[in-house]
DNA sequence: CTTCCTGCAAACAATTTGCAGACAG
DNA sequence: CTGTCTGCAAATTGTTTGCAGGAAG
């Protein structure tokens, strides 16, 4: 019984296929793309690749999640204010839904955004290559808190 | 016949209401927001307003944007790695059409965004406050040109 | 008058870059 | 071996902040 390919898999294969290296680094932070749960910033990643590789910097891990955008495998929030947030899991065009208290982001399921989407190519002429949905609120476990913050 | 009141008329309301002062500068800024038919950067605001209070720094533009978030009377679209875009005209959660080629900012009319806020926060349970929908795409003008860039 | 605002300059913080040495292929 | 990648440090850039003098109300 064969095992689906992982994403570290396609990610892998990817690299490799444009001639990019593999590297002890590079691969701890494929691992953390592509493992973590959550939407983890560059800082994020890189706190937990230093625990395997001490001498990795956070420059590293820019640089890699630069080559992974370049390349489509890796998806990246842009937030002015706060730091950019990064989805290995799915590196195209979602929707999210952001606590704006615990910061917290998770995939909702949206089935109608592609109707839409391309019901705005037609009418506006635009050739739309990705979109970008957030919906900012109060996560339900925030709201029971009902701290003060 | 009365003419109806303008977005300038009702920002100036609601800063005076809110007890803010009207300074020449400020004023200078509102009008730029309540005017622009696109989607302005601070710099962009800043060098209108310098035309007519040469004095005015960027750091005053900054100062008047961040009252008028805080009150609900301008929108900020952020963006990481570019300069953040104001919206005075219309200071509330709408999608947008962007250009990736000449950075130009529209606001395309979609109706059935409502409907999926509105199902999404039953579902979710979330308290949804805000939400930002960006298309990214080719303009019909950029297109046309399809110059190397 | 009093408080809020402006202008200036310095501070910030996330991200990017240049470069010399290291190492994957 | 050779070209790409790493690690270090400095640069970048949009935005924010502190403070002293100025002006709105």
């Amino acid at each position: 019984m064969e095992r689906a390919p992982t994403r570290l898999d396609s990610m892998l294969r990817k690299l490799r296929e444009l001639g990019f290296r593999i590297t002890p680094q590079r691969l701890a932070v494929l691992k953390v793309l592509a493992e973590s749960k959550g939407h983890p910033g560059a800082e994020e990643i890189y706190t937990v690749v230093r625990k395997s590789f001490p001498t990795t910097t956070i420059a590293t891990v820019y640089k890699t999640l630069a080559v992974l955008k370049s390349i489509g495998e890796v998806l990246e929030l842009e937030f002015s204010g706060d730091y950019n947030r990064y989805d290995g899991k799915k590196p195209y065009s979602h929707p999210h839904l952001i606590c704006i208290k615990c910061k917290r982001i998770v995939d909702p399921e949206l089935a109608s955004l592609a109707d839409m989407t391309e019901k705005l190519a037609r009418e506006s002429g635009y050739k739309l290559l990705t979109h970008r949905l957030d919906f900012y609120g109060i996560c339900p476990r925030c709201q029971k808190k009902d701290n003060a913050d």
